[in-house]
RNA sequence: GUCUCCUUCGUCUAGUGGUUAGGACACCGGGUUUUCAUCCCGGCAACAGGGGUUCGACUCCCCUAGGAGAUGCCA
């Protein structure tokens, strides 16, 4: 049988984590399989339809490098993919259940349902009364004759059950009777819901897995049995665990960033958050989970799905953020955090400039430093603006040193530095060594206050190169700033 | 309330009747180092609980507890 699976976000808000995971899933499912990977765009939902939304998806993938062989912007054998041009495909299979008895319509206010909904609450009984599905034809035509623009809700039958064989839960049975009774399949706005949409599309675009989050195995039944009335055959299931933030509930702002977009903006690189979220319910063996897409692509296998819910672990995620960026090259670490300078007016938007190629010397320095790309400018800010005002002359002294000993070792340093102009890092360092013995104290001593003066922090890349990027002139500058505040 | 799913170190997980229960992140300690980081070495730390089945259970079955999800003219 042909692989053929499909993701179907629903365009109402950004990619977030739990779908770019199921859509990986998929993804990596057709390509270990030989099959196809297709995007359906389920905009059934007309109320909270976002163009941004939609852009966002197709944003998202292009950056995460995970590509669809069908789709709404490429096209293919089973299209349209917008759900919202397949709606005469919906409206047929309504009525061929409604034709058959398997469907009826329902005229009931939101208000009616909704004074169900409360009273239900109360009484602990939920769900649709099936009022509607008594009604006869003459009392239709009379609602009809008022305007009021029915639904269709799916018979739900009282006996019997609906089941499926799931390929990470095995069998899954429910009673009918246990089931939400008599959903609505069709909308009165003639748009399906997802229900019917899912269950359609499916059988015509020949899915053959469905690989989908887990908060839709209660309604599967309900699908089963829409595959029934409509006598289809429905695709295997695979219903993937949940992915949720510390406290163990489904991931959500308040866990931290949730979209791709704004893990992106944070400067994470798309093959951190790829092998990070690959380990999300799936692993490989006992050891290794260091993998690229292509690798992936090649060993990933439904049969290690796990069935638990999964925790998204950020300080993991930027583990893998700082291996990723310490394996990049220095030249593309150098386009990664370009747009980060510049945000910060650290350099200008023109590509070549003079203070590019400052940065560029600076990548060896920083890259192994960096967690995200957007602790680039904090580790660089020294190169850019004054630092003398960020921080305080006790900070220049170092722990077992006083202010006048301090001033003392900074004095002898100047002179080291105004010497310099190609920065020979070994001399540099014997030298600050060589000051160090003569003053009886530890390099340590020697750098501590220097470092301080010239970048402003008591943590920064390594002095000398960092000395040879700022330049003798204002690296003096510094010095003299540091010498006058002790 | 009802229905359902889940349960191995703090976290992600390996494990499919016999293991000193393995790895990774995090954390702690040590080493390298001019700080930070990298890197190296070491440590802490788990089978939710109770019953079975079995010569033997983390592995199979049942119950309990805990967590989560569904219960929409949203997907």
């Amino acid at each position: 049988m042909t692989v053929r699976v499909r993701y179907a976000p629903s365009p109402t808000g950004l990619q977030h984590i739990g779908g770019v995971r199921t859509a990986l899933f998929n993804y990596l499912f057709a390509r270990a399989n030989g099959g196809r990977f297709v995007l359906r765009i389920e905009d059934t939902d007309r109320e909270r339809y976002s163009q941004a939304a939609l852009q966002d998806i197709y944003d998202t993938f292009a950056w995460l490098g995970v590509s669809w062989d069908e789709g709404p912007d490429c096209g293919g054998p089973y299209g349209p993919y917008f759900q919202s041009q397949r709606l005469d495909r919906y409206r047929r299979a309504a009525d061929t259940l409604l034709q058959e008895e398997k469907a009826y319509e329902c005229f009931c206010s939101a208000k009616r349902l909704a004074g169900l909904r409360s009273e239900g609450a109360r009484d602990g009984v939920v769900g649709y009364d099936r009022h509607c599905r008594a009604l006869n034809e003459q009392q239709r035509s009379s609602y009809r004759a008022q305007g009021i623009t029915p639904v269709v809700r799916l018979k739900i039958p009282d006996q019997g059950a609906a089941a499926f064989d799931d390929m990470l839960l095995n069998t899954v049975k429910r009673k009918c009777k246990d089931l939400s009774p008599d959903p609505i399949i069709l909308k009165s706005d003639g748009f399906p819901t997802y229900h019917l949409a899912n269950v359609v599309d499916d059988h015509e675009m020949e899915i053959s897995h469905v690989l989908r989050a887990q908060e839709w195995l209660s309604s599967t039944p309900l699908h089963i049995l829409l595959y029934e009335a409509l006598q289809y055959e429905p695709p295997r299931y695979c219903h993937l665990p949940f992915v949720t933030g510390k406290d163990g509930q489904k991931l959500s702002k308040r866990h931290g960033a949730t979209s791709v977009i704004e893990f992106r903006k944070q400067g994470y690189l798309p093959e951190a958050l790829i092998n990070y979220i690959a380990l999300l319910g799936w692993s490989y063996d006992d050891s290794r989970e260091y993998f690229s897409l292509a690798e992936l692509e090649k060993v990933f296998s439904a049969e290690k799905l796990n069935k638990a819910p999964a925790v998204f672990d950020y300080k993991k995620l930027e583990w893998f953020n700082g291996n990723y960026i310490r394996e990049s090259s220095d030249e593309r670490v150098l386009e990664l955090i370009r747009p980060y300078l510049q945000a910060a007016r650290f350099i200008p938007k023109d590509a070549d400039t003079a203070e590019a190629g400052v940065v560029r010397a600076a990548i060896p320095l920083v890259k192994e430093r960096l967690k995200t790309l957007s602790e680039a400018p904090g580790l660089l800010r020294f190169l850019f603006e004054d630092v003398t005002g960020a921080y305080n002359a006790e900070e220049l002294v170092p722990k077992e040193m006083d202010a006048a000993g301090t001033k003392t070792i900074l004095l002898a340093v100047r002179p080291l530095i105004a010497a310099q102009d190609d920065y020979d890092g070994e001399a540099l360092e014997a030298e600050f060594r060589a000051l160090a013995d003569r003053h009886n104290t530890k390099l340590g001593n020697v750098m501590m206050p220097l470092r301080v003066a010239v970048t402003g922090s008591r943590s920064s890349p390594p002095l000398v190169g960092s000395l040879r990027l700022l330049g003798t002139e204002r690296a003096l500058q510094r010095v003299d700033a540091a010498i006058a505040k002790l």
